[in-house]
DNA sequence: GTCTATAGAAGGATAGAC
DNA sequence: GTCTATCCTTCTATAGAC
């Protein structure tokens, strides 16, 4: 008890500062902007987060958590290509979920500075490139996964894309991923001998 | 005559202020932060621009024209396939000569924003797709192509890859291009009957 | 938990001297 | 073509009442 389960305030700031930086990107959203958005003042929002910065982190980080949820779970598999067929499943999934432009947000320069800020968070870059591309990194190998990394967010700023049903944009990201990364169409089950 | 070359006073503001916006954004770069580059006064920098918009226009303008010119002769092939090699290519060279990534300006929400307000320059975007997808536009295509669009200028901004030489870079470039949009290796001279 | 009020810095932009 | 000086707005952030 005594934890309230939704509007919680602070939740609610959150997602409509989630919505605002995507919309207008981190530096051009102002406080104001955010405390308009909400119906309330200025100093209300302050009561949340002591600074902008705070905000930010707190949009971003989960975003964090579930990129690091995804990696422990690629990096289980023994096969390089399940490794990078698993975690390319894990981003394309998070990236529908949290619909929010994942690599607008990720590109944005606020949000590069203050990664750069917090070594945790600098680390999960340090995991992809390993899984991916093993600890000797050719660009052969970056080049394409640097590619899809950063162009996943783009057909979800597309209006006529981002209207489609979620499974079917799945889909079409998936196909895109196997064909850079160069998977096979289904690592485990599929075309039985 | 009448006519200097370089240092143009008003070419050097572009090429710095190209710089400064590739780094930090467009939006958390001030005139202010761009007058300290080059040892003038915010005054001095209102001399060549009457807005910070004309700048960043100033700063855009040359992209698209290329980006006009490489339609323009993608637009002259027969074959879907050509169109699409040539316009790939055509794209790929763009980003390396410039460097200053390509889609992390074409990205920002404050170029985004003017672009809207320009018609003259939205037209690109729909020349690209009617090139590429044709009139009926199908996900399958479109989604492919917007992560590459979006995503080329992902590699340029990791310092590894940044450091390859450019011919390497091109190569990479290009066959992730080719894989995404499912070309083969050479449209025209190759493999001969 | 939300408000009013305000401080203090920085932003875009202009006027006018040199 | 560049400067000083200034204007007005907006920004982050804080203090203190309700």
């Amino acid at each position: 008890m005594g934890q309230r389960k939704r509007g919680d305030g602070r939740e609610q700031l959150l997602e409509t500062a989630l919505r605002l930086f995507g919309r207008d990107g981190v530096e051009a959203t102002s406080l104001q902007d955010i405390a308009d958005e909400m119906g309330v003042t200025k100093a209300g929002v302050y009561y949340h987060f002591k600074t902008k910065d705070e905000i930010v982190l707190g949009v971003v980080e989960p975003v964090f958590a579930r990129l690091d949820a995804i990696l422990t779970r690629a990096e289980a598999h023994r096969a390089r290509s399940a490794r990078i067929e698993e975690f390319v499943i894990g981003l394309v999934d998070l990236v529908l979920d949290s619909r929010i432009r994942f690599s607008a947000l990720m590109g944005d320069p606020y949000v590069a500075k203050l990664i750069e800020q917090h070594p945790n968070l600098i680390t999960w870059w340090h995991r992809i490139r390993m899984l991916v591309a093993g600890p000797d990194p050719d660009p052969a190998t970056m080049v394409p996964l640097l590619i899809f990394l950063t162009g996943l967010g783009g057909p979800l700023n597309d209006p006529q894309l981002a209207a489609l049903d979620n499974a079917v944009l799945r889909e079409h990201l998936l196909e895109s991923g196997r064909r850079l990364l160069q998977l096979r169409k289904r690592a485990g089950a599929a075309t039985p001998p």
